[in-house]
DNA sequence: AGAGATTGTTGACATTTGTCAATAATTTAT
DNA sequence: ATAAATTATTGACAAATGTCAACAATCTCT
């Protein structure tokens, strides 16, 4: 386990201040997975039954509509937490997919581990609830871009904050992460 | 104090189980305020120093642009927290306002002294948590309802999930709060 | 109760974005 | 390396929504 958690352990001990031991508890919940390009790991109507850290890769969380369009509900890349989150939370179908779109090394602790921590590990609750913090925080901002910019801004607001992702994904999915057509995407580029 | 932080002791006691001395506790924090129908609260570019418990009434949160056209981030009633969370949380300028859109009743603490109860009192990092979990998925519904739905559908939607707001607030807010200008709102009122 | 302010409605038109389709470019898998 | 599949671009057009303006209806405050 020595090197595939080290990741995990940085970000934890980023948040929290921790003895070695109760750290080796949180990180013996979780075990590693290498995934294929395109592996689905969660179906919609499933129980989400894990919640993923990203080592290396990306995992992409999306709806699809009757009609066969996708729409991305998150991107999560290297060193995030990542899940189909109401679906884990609440223990409750998805709506939503989770695949992995690049070749990618994971982290993933099953439900049940995950809530036996909070009693059985002091501050484990308080670097859960920092990183909720953090993701509620990114959500309020993806929302007032969605109500108060066009798509041209929201493009460049994605440049200006995570150009990683935008050179590193397809443009289509940059798209609808957006909540554009790639046709709309396309023009925007060309224009500037 | 009896009467105007019961709603409060509730709304914790829903979520954990606590002892009434550290109830207390938790609840001393908490200092009452009325408003008046639209008082502003925090000021954009304001650190904004507390986080809101409504008794009764309702709190706006919401952005204002160049233009002077308004957005709604968040909508807050009875039986909930809000605040300008980013600014909250992370001690930084606001971008949002925050005013009582309705005459209201209002808990409040400061933000150094809900800190401070994540190391006194055992259970608050748990509620707070919990509370975050609940927001956070709110949020991320959200999200999805703006990116897969359109103006009609996303208006259906809150009169499903919501519909009291609908109602009790005028059309201007709930247009914003949707994403959508005034004008479509009441079109999509009168088509159906 | 009534004046003034705010909010809601409707029409005409502009703008943005989506959809469909054809083709080009790129990537992937063998 | 090449064929097949996927993704990206572009054009033409349609649909959704925004904007501006005028007016009506409704609140709100004294």
């Amino acid at each position: 386990m020595s090197d595939t958690h080290t990741q995990l352990k940085k970000f934890i001990t980023n948040q929290i201040t921790i003895e070695d031991e109760l750290l080796a508890l949180i990180c013996n919940k979780f075990r590693y997975k290498a995934t294929r390009r395109n592996q689905i790991l969660l179906h919609a109507d499933e129980v989400c039954p894990y919640i993923y850290f990203v080592n290396q890769g990306c995992l992409r969380v999306y709806l699809l509509d009757a009609a066969g369009k996708e729409f991305t509900r998150f991107l999560i890349t290297e060193n995030r937490f990542g899940t189909a989150f109401p679906s884990f939370t609440l223990q409750e179908p998805s709506l939503a997919y989770i695949e992995s779109i690049e070749p990618s090394q994971l982290l993933y602790i099953s439900y049940s581990d995950y809530q036996s921590l909070f009693d059985i590990v002091p501050g484990w609750e308080r670097s859960t609830r920092l990183g909720l913090q953090a993701d509620y925080i990114a959500s309020i901002k993806r929302i007032e871009s969605l109500i108060t910019m066009d798509a041209k801004q929201r493009y460049q607001l994605l440049i200006k904050t995570n150009p990683t992702l935008v050179q590193r994904l397809p443009s289509k999915i940059i798209a609808d992460y957006l909540g554009i057509s790639q046709e709309t995407l396309s023009r925007l580029k060309s224009k500037k």
